[in-house]
DNA sequence: CTGAAAGCGCTTACAG
DNA sequence: CTGAAAGCGCTTACAG
């Protein structure tokens, strides 16, 4: 394999003590001397063996943490399916991950992810992934670590100081995705429908925004209908309002869900309706139902957002901060959104 | 982080010289010894760690051939990449790699390949994982390693005695995807056209086979024209051919394209032609063509087998069976298949 | 049947 | 400003 250390220590005249020195820029040593080194390294293309980092570093590895809701919806086993590989990759080479889970419920939520990063703050960690609210007090409480440490945040974006990257989803282009299916189905004229969580959520916003900026730019032909309806992902809203909404409005020809949540519903309200037209939809998203409905044919398409590949690019960000130091390239990773029908599930 | 063999061998009574001998089944140890041990190995949960077994292994590394096609299209490039972001990963861990091309001639490339695999022969390999045409002669070379060494075929199969398993794409699924596209696209009813490579060739075969049963399932007013455009990849041929055709059939409304080639022949077929119909197209793969005529909304959607993914997994696979001696649980490892349209790319 | 010791490539106290 | 030496966890000749 490549050269060692103690190879290029020789070729220079010097020990592996002082190689090492020069490698990782450390005070005392001669510049003549770190520029002989640095020389021969690169000629040699010298690069330290990690199993020999590894082993050394037993006696201190890294550790992140990692925050996530405890949510146990599938999206987030995926999530944590990715976190937990990248581990699996790391956990020999002095790497290790401890995790943090809060409760998500509304009102207390923000407590309970203060309280999830002061655990780490006791355990004592060397980085941060997190899943958080936008939330100051939050943000502040991942910048009290003394001395501070990276944060990375994931599927859900918040702002801190020592931020080094947030890693989500491109969701306006998700939005975009929907509504370039629907132009193609529907031939580039008719109806369509929005089922959003709620029109506050940042998320759901921009989902939205870039569904209708891309169906008004294909087409003038293309309808969306004035009333959005908003399911609070809750089945049983969705079920009542898409009843009454369809039952009154004959004339849908597509519905867009920009939520994983409100296929249910929508599939009892069509159960109970004698609906005319052929509506064609398009799913976020892939939950049990939504398998179910690909496979019956009542929803044509659900677009993906990639949770498994979040968590793990989550944990490798953190990683290779932690080890070379290195920041990612961008402030901001998004993985593109995948589509799914019924034949390549 | 975990115990150690020193530890394990420490509670047992016994050397690491023992440890090391019960866990890998060597012989010379006292039966009762060796229960000891594994009782202590089972309740500590103890298991080597891979930094300290790749630093040992630095004497002598596993060294696995990986045998490509000389083509320097899109596809193989992505399929090298694959290869090599997993060698990356085990770089230091005890693993090599080291590639064999052969030129893909028609004729001879059955020779080339041989040859490949005697490169392979002399250097000395452990395992090898290969993309080879389904021949009598590659199959014996395949075998003919002494002592026996575990072959991984990907992206096209072979058989034969030592091969562990195979990884490639669900060929027939891709077909099936491109026809409910269609069928998404055309309401149900219409006329497609098909463009492929050659009638002969098995992955064709596949697809078409997917795409005509799909699509006579979902619907009986999908008519299927009767010719199939071969365009042997050349897109000359597939100018001459579509230009032909589509001049003398002005009632096509949809278009598969079950090869990566040809888009470029269309593209300028349609630009000669004035036909009246919008026509849909379904085209395989991602090249740059693709790309360009994805964006200028001349192909509505293109779906993608994963070569990155196939060639990541063809080297964990050799990877997993030279250090665990754990054969992957089936013998057929196959991709999904990825939906791009413009939004998406 | 068993174990002491060397060595893989690296980093880190420590001594000078 | 520099280097000798110990030790991370493992496997492998070698000695008994």
């Amino acid at each position: 394999m490549g050269i060692t250390s103690a190879e290029i220590a020789k070729l220079a005249n010097v020990s592996r003590t002082t190689v090492h020195r020069v490698i990782y820029h450390k005070p005392n040593v001669k510049p003549e001397v770190a520029a002989r080194v640095n020389d021969i390294i690169e000629q040699y293309e010298y690069s330290p063996n990690l199993a020999g980092k590894a082993l050394v570093k037993q006696n201190n590895v890294d550790v992140i943490g990692v925050i996530l809701p405890k949510i146990t919806n599938g999206f987030y086993e995926q999530v944590k399916q990715g976190v937990k590989s990248v581990s699996k990759e790391y956990q020999d080479l002095g790497i290790e991950i401890r995790y943090e889970y809060y409760e998500y419920i509304e009102q207390f939520s923000v407590e309970n992810q203060l309280k999830a990063i002061d655990n780490l703050k006791m355990i004592g960690v060397d980085a941060i992934a997190i899943v958080a609210d936008a939330n100051e007090r939050i943000a502040e409480a991942l910048d009290s670590f003394k001395p501070q440490i990276p944060i990375v945040s994931f599927i859900s974006d918040i702002d801190c100081k020592s931020k080094i990257c947030f890693i989500g989803n491109e969701l306006y282009k998700s939005g975009a995705v929907a509504a370039e299916l629907i132009s193609k189905m529907l031939n580039d004229s008719g109806n369509v429908l929005l089922v959003a969580t709620s029109l506050n959520m940042a998320a759901q916003i921009d989902r939205i925004k870039g569904f209708k900026e891309y169906l008004s730019e294909v087409s003038s032909k293309l309808y969306v209908n004035k009333t959005t309806i908003e399911n609070y992902d809750n089945e049983d809203v969705a079920y009542q309002e898409l009843k009454k909404f369809l039952g009154e409005n004959p004339n849908i020809d597509a519905i867009y869900f920009s939520t994983a949540y409100g296929l249910a519903g929508y599939a009892k309200a069509m159960g109970e309706l004698k609906y005319q037209k052929k509506i064609r939809v398009i799913a976020s998203d892939l939950i049990p139902i939504t398998r179910e409905l690909l496979g019956n044919g009542m929803v044509d398409f659900t677009i993906c957002q990639q949770p498994f590949e979040e968590g793990a690019l989550a944990i490798r960000t953190c990683v290779n901060y932690l080890t070379k130091k290195k920041k990612p390239k961008m402030v901001e990773i998004l993985t593109k959104n995948e589509i799914f029908c019924s034949q390549n599930l």
